[in-house]
DNA sequence: CTGAAAGCGCTTACAG
DNA sequence: CTGAAAGCGCTTACAG
């Protein structure tokens, strides 16, 4: 293993001086086309490759970007969100596409995060991604706004909240899931998901299945709500929750794919046909879902486009540019746990 | 948003020199109890964090692994291996607790990856992670080693192969799961996985098979094994490929979760009951072979541990320790896809 | 179009 | 236990 070369190594051998390599070797205009093929061909031969803590350094810029993925309370690899999972495969790449590095950090809602990757010249931003109780961190994210950290979120778009929010439009997707299951003749229609403002994203589709029930109008009923999180297991204890108030319901509204996925399970262990007694609906169109039994009919979020928002928003924040919050669009997706397929 | 603090701003409010605040913040023993305090105070109250590109660029070590993810030929979002995704989660962790950073990137195999972040300064060491054309990278590995870098790969564990190679026992994974259907009564066993040297995780899989069939003296026939890559459209048309060779089979093994979802899918289309007619076996157990119709039979992985020790095996490495390539043990998973599992 | 000088904010010998 | 000095490898005015 050699010395690594520096820019001197690269200057000497051109015939030129250390700044002219490093004007060339990042494209300035100012270099004449020969010295900075010159350079170019010499760096590539010397494996030369620019000592990003020394540009860093001197520059006063990373051009790297922190994402941040919460999930409480569960510390367990296997529980992270699928969704999240494919949104940081869709974050990672548009980083690469605008020329940025992505450093990845799971941390716990309680912890200790705040600006310490942008104070420490880590990255230059930090893109806040998870579920979790919003009332337990409604506050740190005032204290970055306060400390004019760069920084965007995943999660429900709404007015007066702090910083950008980037997220999707779970109104109407609770909506409109909602409406399909009235269109295919269902009457008494759970949901399965909290609805309180610790769980927003959660609030904002459930406010969708009141908005398509009181159009239709048919009942609200608060007995046929029950709280839950986004994993298989609260899915499940959330359903048996359901079926034991002993109330007559012929479909159930999830707030997400996973809270479906161990609604079923439920229903099934107690004898009720999914779809043909009672229909499920998810939300979030993980993998899974489409090879649960029966396939989910759900809401699909576009991680694709929303990876590319997130990072738009925040390097357009990084560079001063005057961004705004962003509601991105939803998309049913049919399939058989609704009954509403064709067979 | 003011002006950050530097160890410079700390020192003179403590009234001692720079260096003995940088001493002091790094737990120096040699500076003194009541002194560290004060600056401990100070720096609290100031917010300070320590810049990295400054300390890095000084001590020539970043405290930070890249992980580079590979994935050919499919540059889509939703196909990256639910494996690895769980992979990455393990390792992000792992790497937290091993107080590194970690720097994601999804590269291209044919793509011009090589050392640049080790060049460049920005990671430590590098894990390499990906399905793949084994034929098309291993030269790059090669070039990795000839160069000294510091590298960790998740893949097949053999002889003669360059570099640190962590991965599973898949030759015994395989030679379990074929074990076991013969086990249940099953003699006409396929096999549905590339089984060449440009993918030696499968090819092991497929050599367990091989190995499993030999022993209990059933036949092992080439028409009984189609080449499939990790995807369910793969795995589905390599079981049409199969069914439409009119041999005929009682239990299909497959070298990865996807594919045998995807032959379900093929089988029950032609009317094949899963498990009574044919058994069908994953590998991997990602989420979804848990919720597929019906539940998969499978090897697991435990990615939980692949992380840690892909961590650990590069964090020795770094540190001049002497590392071994590793294989971890493999996990039979018995649900109801085989037919075996208690009803 | 190119060079000499300064400096980004730390850590690391070295001296006391 | 602490300080003065040097230097990691770049980029950025400034001068010509």
């Amino acid at each position: 293993m050699q010395e690594k070369p520096t820019s001197f190594d690269i200057a000497q051998l051109a015939g030129v001086s250390q700044p002219t390599v490093s004007r060339a070797l990042r494209g300035s205009p100012t270099v004449s086309e020969a010295t900075r093929r010159k350079i170019e061909e010499i760096a590539r031969q010397l494996n030369y490759k620019v000592d990003k803590n020394a540009s860093n350094l001197r520059s006063q810029h990373t051009n790297t970007l922190a994402l941040l993925l919460f999930e409480d309370p569960t510390p367990d690899d296997s529980l992270i969100n699928p969704f999240f999972l494919s949104m940081l495969g869709s974050i990672t790449r548009n980083c690469a596409i605008r020329g940025y590095d992505l450093l990845v950090s799971f941390q716990q809602l309680s912890g200790n995060w705040h600006t310490d990757y942008q104070d420490s010249g880590k990255a230059d931003g930090v893109i806040l991604l998870g579920y979790g109780d919003y009332d337990e961190y409604r506050w740190r994210l005032d204290k970055l706004v306060a400390e004019g950290a760069n920084f965007v979120r995943w999660g429900s778009v709404q007015e007066g909240q702090p910083g950008i929010t980037i997220g999707c439009d779970n109104l109407q997707g609770g909506y409109e899931i909602t409406r399909h299951l009235i269109g295919l003749g269902r009457r008494r229609i759970a949901f399965l998901g909290a609805a309180s403002s610790g769980y927003p994203e959660f609030q904002d589709r459930y406010r969708g299945y009141v908005k398509a029930l009181s159009e239709a109008e048919l009942p609200v009923l608060a007995a046929n709500q029950v709280d839950a999180i986004s994993t298989e297991e609260s899915g499940h204890e959330a359903a048996l929750t359901l079926i034991g108030r002993g109330l007559d319901f012929d479909a159930v509204v999830c707030a997400s794919d996973l809270i479906a996925i161990g609604a079923i399970r439920a229903l099934q262990e107690h004898g009720l046909a999914v779809p043909d007694t009672v229909a499920v609906t998810g939300f979030d169109d993980i993998l899974a879902a489409n090879f649960a039994n029966p396939p989910l009919t759900t809401i699909a979020q576009d991680s694709r486009e929303a990876g590319a928002a997130l990072v738009d928003a925040l390097i357009g924040q990084i560079g001063k540019q005057t961004v705004e919050s962003r509601m991105l669009p939803t998309r049913l997706v049919v399939r058989r746990s609704c009954g509403g397929a064709p067979t």
